[in-house]
DNA sequence: CCTATGACAGACA
DNA sequence: GTGTCTGCCATAG
């Protein structure tokens, strides 16, 4: 139940306004072969979760839910956060995927401690 | 131990 | 762009 937490903590992570891919959420989760289960997760889990599901799309960009079974809903969820989403479910990933901010590294913080002159 | 499931992803024709 | 095939692996039963 290690991994599951970690997903729906990851899935919880994602901005408003921006989407995630099934196999971003599993290497967020720590295995990024998982997407699979990242979709398990998914279809299992039910609305007490609080989970911004439908932030959640394919590597595709694409909405994964057939149409008549989550599609429009999870289109319109988007929508009203300010997502673009075609009549066909795509969304443009090199506008609307997170990407989020990498730890930063240590020689990154070597370098801002000398340019602000800490010593 | 099995087998089945899953809102996947990547490779290929 | 489509369609097919294969690998994937945590869970549930």
């Amino acid at each position: 139940m290690e991994f599951e937490s970690r997903v729906k903590k990851a899935i919880k992570a994602i901005p408003r306004g921006q989407v995630a891919t099934y196999s971003q959420i599993a290497s967020l989760a720590g295995d990024y072969k998982a997407a699979r289960q990242v979709a398990r997760v998914l279809h299992a889990s039910s609305d007490k979760d609080r989970l911004p599901w439908h932030r959640v799309i394919n590597s595709r960009g694409g909405i994964s839910l057939p149409r008549g079974r989550g599609f429009e809903q999870q289109r319109r969820l988007l929508k009203r956060e300010g997502v673009a989403v075609e009549a066909s479910g795509r969304i443009d990933l090199n506008v609307y995927l997170w990407e989020p901010a990498p730890a930063p590294s240590r020689a990154a913080r070597e370098f801002v401690r000398r340019l602000m002159g800490e010593d």
